[in-house]
Formats: structure tokens, C-alpha cells, sequence
DNA sequence: CAAGCTATCAAGTGTTCTATTGAATAGCGA
DNA sequence: TCGCTATTCAATAGAACACTTGATAGCTTG
């Protein structure tokens, strides 16, 4: 079969995009920008690894086309470059969770101890009623390139200086990258440790967002 | 941090789903078992390679938690672990395609002269109509582990041989694996040399079964 | 229980991938 | 234009991977 050679260029061809996802730095480095554009060294330096290194790991996303690149002076933006691209990163990383035991041991170990969680549609009734606030814990940057509309923002590390802001008799719900970011658990700990009642959003911006962006009705 | 070795940990974990991901021998095994489940020489010889070298390829996807192992008898049949397994492969597949012009390319080389395509929702309508002819070009085998409803299994091998059961004035479509099955395409070539009208669907089985397997409503 | 088939294992080899280093380039602002 | 910063390129060493070959283990059948 001559055409042996051509689906054999087909797979090969499907292959680059499966290889991108190869890499726990790659992935790392999908993961940061699942929450908003960034530049090269502020990946680099958020995911701990050298530039040089961020930047040959961005250039194979790119050329797999799971990036869009874009310069903006003498920096460089990554973003993701399309829903559909960050979906399937979200799939793939689902999908591991719900077949891969390591995963969950792992994220049990990163996380630390559970914390209680509320579902989307039970934040949006509760929104809606108005008897939580929901608080976004990711860094400020984050919560400007997009949030939960109704979501204030108070960065994890602020979050204890800002206690007050918080009204005592209410919930807290807070929320952040998604399952695996551990800012939320912390968050939720600290709260509690300060008299709140406080809950997480099970997962996190990106989630909601290609789930629609639901907004809560107002009364 | 302390954390940033099991946050390391978490992302190599999921990057183990991610390299089932990154090989076109593998692609190519996921590709066959989106059919039907399958023992390691049945894929070896379908995908042209050893069987050691198949066996360590599903291995690893079984590794991933992407296919299940059961023993039958003398043989191990291999299959996929579930609808979210098969769904994030046709993701990829479809992402592949959306993103990168070289999958596009090597699709067209190795599928040749494009022919015309129905889309399921329009399938759908004239199978109720009952004025169209649905035939299944897969090996008889793919068939019988699960077909559109109302399809009659034609195999590609076979279609010259039985053109006369096919109704005269009728249109016919043809589908077979998915859209970068060749089956298809070379049958409406075929049926069109015989003075047929003949299209193929879109798509194929998987992606069909995953959206549910609709049904034709009977008049 | 021996023969025969299927699948896996183990070891070896050549290739590809990854991270590092240091140098080169591109845009910006003085 | 010069110097500064951000990014990329190029070369390299080490690790991981893919495919081959030959041996081994599990089941079935005679």
C-alpha cells in the first residue's frame, strides 16, 4: 500500500499536538495561562524554571498550536488559542483525575488537608439570594483578566490583613485556578481559623468560564 | 516552598495521561479500538507493526488509564476505558485538525479526491424520510460491535460484488470510522463509477455513538 | 502433559527529548 | 546611537523512549 506512508503522516502529523501535552512543564505552563495571557519570564518565573527553558517549552505549544504569540514591545504574550485548545487541556487533565490514582495522591499531597466545597449551581442560588461573598484569591493580575461576575478580589496574600472586609455574619466562598490550585484550601483554612464559615468553589476561573460565564440573577 | 516538589509531582502525573498522547503508534491503536475492542495481534497486524511492539504501546495506554485489560482465554483484548477516554481522544483529533494546516494536508494526501458529505442532523431527517441507504463500509467485525441504527453492513472489500443489493434509484451513504477513514471516501468513488448518487457521512461510528446514537424516528 | 498459540518480558541499540549554558537578536528609551 | 531588557538561538550532555530480537509465561487443545 503506497498509502500506508500517508495515514502513517496522519498520525504523525496528530502526534505534535499529543506531544505538547507530553511534558509536566508544558503542562505547568498551560495551567498558568489557563488564567490569563502572560510573558515569557513571568511564566518562567511562576512556574520556577529558567527563561531559556520556558521559552523553548512555549515555542513547542506554539507550534503545536495550542498558543497564540503575540509581541507587545519587548515582551512576548502566550495565551491560549481558543476555547477549544483550552478545553482539551481541561479534558486531558480531568481525564487523568477520573483514571489515574497518582493524580488524585498527588493532588491530595499538594493540596493538603480538604476543605468543604460548594457546586456551581448551588454558588449561583446562593448568589443570587445574596447570603455569601465570593471572594477570588487568585493574584490581582488574574482577577482583572477575568473573573466571577460578582467575585471581590483578595489575594491570598492579603487575604489575613483584609479580614475585615469580609462581613462576620456571612458565608465565604472562595474560588481560584481550579481544583489543583492550592490557594483556595489555604484560603478556606485561614477563614476558618479566623471564625468564618467558609467553603470553595469545587473548581475554579477557567471552569467557569467555558461553562458559559453564568452569571447570578439579580433579585 | 516545600510545595513546589509535589506540585512538581502532580503535573508528572498528569503528564503520564498526556505521553499516551505522544506517539503515532499509539494514535494509531486509539484509533482502531474507537471501533472495537481488540486483542494485540488483531491490532498489530491491523496497524503494521510487531507484536512486542504493540503489546508495550497498549501497555503504556493501559498505563494511562486510557484502555482496559481483559484476558480472553489465550488472548487479552484491549479496549477503552470509558466514553471520556474516547472522547478526549477525538478531541485531540479534532483540535489536531482545527490547529495545525499539516494535519489538513496529510488528511487530504492520504484520503485523495474529496467527496460530498451529509451531516448527521440531515442524515438523520432522510433515514425518516426513509429515501436514503445507509451503508456501513467497515470490516464486518466493526460492524457487528455496534453500528448506526439502520445501517446494513457493506464491507469495502465486498461492495463491487454486492453493488445489486443496493436499491437502483436510491441514494446511498456511506460511512466508516470517522473523518479520516479512507473507507468511506474510496466507497462513494466506487458507488459513483457505478452510476450511484452516493455521499458519506461526516463522520463515523465513535463519534456518532458518543453523541448519544440517535436514532431515526420510524414513520 | 506436550505442543502450539498469544502475549509479555528483558536487553541492546539508535534516536529523540530535555535542561543548561552562553551567545545572539529585537525592540525601547535615553 | 548606545545600552538595557526580554527573548531566542545554538551547542551539548544526560535521560528517556522506540523498536528489534530472542527468551519466557499463560492458556488451550490434542
Amino acid at each position: 500500500m503506497a498509502s500506508a506512508q500517508a495515514k502513517q503522516a496522519l498520525f504523525e502529523a496528530i502526534a505534535v499536538m499529543g506531544k505538547a501535552f507530553s511534558s509536566p512543564r508544558r503542562l505547568e505552563l498551560l495551567d498558568l495561562l489557563a488564567q490569563a495571557p502572560r510573558s515569557v519570564d513571568e511564566l518562567a518565573r511562576a512556574s520556577g524554571q529558567s527563561t531559556a527553558n520556558a521559552s523553548q517549552h512555549l515555542q513547542a505549544l506554539h507550534a503545536a498550536g495550542l498558543l497564540t504569540r503575540t509581541r507587545n514591545g519587548t515582551r512576548v504574550l502566550y495565551a491560549f488559542a481558543g476555547e477549544d485548545a483550552l478545553g482539551l487541556w481541561l479534558s486531558l487533565r480531568d481525564a487523568s483525575v477520573a483514571h489515574l490514582g497518582e493524580v488524585e495522591r498527588a493532588a491530595r499531597e499538594y493540596l493538603g488537608e480538604e476543605v468543604e466545597t460548594i457546586g456551581r449551581e448551588d454558588l449561583l442560588e446562593r448568589l443570587a439570594k445574596g447570603d455569601v461573598v465570593l471572594v477570588d484569591v487568585r493574584p490581582e493580575e488574574e482577577f482583572a483578566a477575568g473573573h466571577i461576575e460578582g467575585a471581590r478580589s483578595i489575594p491570598l496574600e492579603e487575604l489575613e490583613r483584609r479580614l475585615s472586609e469580609l462581613p462576620p455574619g456571612q458565608e465565604v466562598v472562595a474560588y481560584c485556578r481550579g481544583p489543583f490550585c492550592a490557594y483556595a484550601h489555604e484560603a478556606v483554612r485561614r477563614l476558618n481559623e479566623a471564625g468564618h464559615a467558609a467553603r470553595r468553589l469545587e473548581d475554579g476561573w477557567p471552569e467557569w468560564r467555558l461553562a458559559g460565564a453564568p452569571a447570578p440573577k439579580h433579585a
